[in-house]
RNA sequence: GGAGAGCUGGCCGAGUGGUCGAAGGCACUUCCCUGCUAAGGAAGCAUACGGGCUUAAAUCUGUAUCGAGGGUUCGAAUCCCUCGCUCUCCGCCA
């Protein structure tokens, strides 16, 4: 969310920033609400600061035994008014807030200028992709004789699900657990198991909501409603809701391997073949909270400890910055780390690094208490590191062979009993 | 699933219709005194959103907030209703 002094103080540059973007702001609405907004709030406060004084003089006369008939009548006619007034005002500002939490964030001054995913800028690439001597096959069919199952996922579950055996499922566990003790032990994050369903509040917190429901599965419960993390972002960013954190205790960093589930409304049509995209995958994810002043650097600090997951694999990758046009609702800047998939002749995404600057947390008030004892937003910033779906995706294909088997990536054979060769 | 208790400021905790944004304590900040591994004294110390002034801040001023929402009332932390959460006991249970 914007702060609305922002908005009040700078419509213009707020709309022009945001329009870098793609995003129009109705400019026209939010001035008209603002106008009747101050009216209606300065009559209302007058009405209730009469309203306040009158009663407290009645209470005085009271306790003196005086005869209060006169001021009682005086204050008579006042509830109706502000009776209205208050409903009123508690409409527009409901109406404020609904605009505002629908307005994405600004995108940062450093953020490359576009309208889509070709405008993006390839900041740097990493490893080479390997040459091969025998025809690539994609990890569908490398996977599917090491146990990589989507037809009974489609049986049980439906289009978009994957059932694992074997030592393709113990991959899948070795590759996560790499992940999260590399966040844990080199990269100093604290462990996290956080529930996979959250209430509706959690999910306005990181921005979620209300403006992509259509994006999650919920359940029914009780009278309301819980829904299914589509990341741990969304838990991990809400350990710090309502909360404000002594200065000592930022930087804050957490990380947790979960499952995330994903409904995709609008995006079928889309690699429906293999595990790219998936209603449920597991992901280890990066969360910081942060001094808003050190936020820029925690961006590229996770950017790297993101990288050092695809070094450690030895996986061909590059890193690219997304322009002001393809960036996530809440971030203000994004990196996208693209691995390497030799089936497709092409970098896929595996991971995403964004900083949300204050725009999570001033939905979630988080705030730390800054250097003169003063509630100040914090600034919070996600990544994966990494997907793990995709990140065995390739696996499968960087490390196949001519004979079907896979090799084991050093770094994941401890976590395999020692395994070298998936056959 | 059954029965009960509770939810007040950073923390503890008083407050059952009226000068209550809320006593007292702890913690914290500043100052004074004393002097050495401590003690005493004074003052300050919630948040959000408006308005006025201002380049801006500070200051000033108003409103709201005692789990949330609604109601009664001239006036609600206090009374009524609904909901949420926490805890205790019983039952069930990986």
């Amino acid at each position: 969310m914007l702060d609305i002094q922002l908005l009040r103080n700078d419509l213009e540059g707020v709309v022009s920033r945001l329009q870098k973007r793609g995003f129009t702001l109705d400019s026209a609405k939010f001035t008209a609400l603002e106008l009747e907004r101050k009216t209606v709030q300065t009559r209302t406060q007058d009405l209730q600061a009469k309203r306040n004084n009158t009663s407290k003089q009645i209470g005085i006369a009271k306790s003196k035994g005086e005869d209060v008939s006169a001021i009682m009548a005086e204050v008579a006619g006042l509830g109706d008014q502000l009776k209205a007034d208050e409903a009123r005002l508690s409409e527009l500002q409901t109406e404020l807030q609904n605009l505002l939490l629908n307005v994405p964030n600004l995108p940062h001054e450093s953020v490359p200028p576009g309208e889509s995913e070709a405008d993006n800028v390839e900041v740097r690439k990493v490893g080479t992709p390997r040459v091969f001597d025998f025809a690539v096959k994609d990890h569908a069919d490398v996977g599917a004789p090491l146990g990589l199952d989507f037809d009974t996922g489609a049986k049980l579950s439906g289009a978009r699900f994957t059932l694992m055996r074997g030592q393709i499922a113990k991959l899948h566990r070795a590759l996560a657990q790499f992940m999260i003790d590399t966040q844990t032990e080199q990269h100093g994050y604290t462990e996290c198991y956080t529930p996979y369903l959250v209430n509706a509040e959690t999910l306005v917190g990181t921005g979620q909501l209300p403006k992509f429901e259509a994006d999650l599965f919920s359940l029914a419960h009780n009278d309301s409603k819980l829904y299914l993390i589509p990341t741990s972002e969304v838990t991990l960013t809400n350990t710090v809701r309502d909360e404000i954190v002594p200065l000592e205790a930022l930087p804050i960093k957490l990380t947790a391997h979960t499952p995330c589930f994903r409904s995709e409304a609008g995006s079928y049509g889309r690699d429906t073949k293999g595990m790219i995209r998936q209603h449920q995958f597991d992901k280890v994810e990066m969360v910081q909270i942060v001094h808003p002043e050190k936020s820029d650097e925690a961006l590229e600090q996770m950017v790297g400890h993101a990288e050092n997951i695809l070094k450690a694999l030895e996986l061909p990758y590059r890193v690219v910055a997304l322009c002001t046009g393809d960036m996530g609702f809440g971030a203000a800047k994004t990196y996208d780390l693209e691995v390497w998939l030799p089936a497709q002749n092409t970098y896929r995404e595996i991971s995403s690094v964004s900083n949300c600057e204050a725009f999570q947390a001033r939905r979630l008030q988080a705030r730390f208490r800054n250097e003169n004892g003063k509630p100040e937003l914090v600034h919070t910033l996600n990544g994966s590191g990494l997907a793990v779906g995709r990140t065995l995706v390739a696996v499968l294909e960087n490390y196949q062979n001519a004979d079907g088997s896979v090799t084991v990536p050093t770094v994941l054979r401890p976590y395999m009993n020692n395994l070298q060769v998936l056959s």
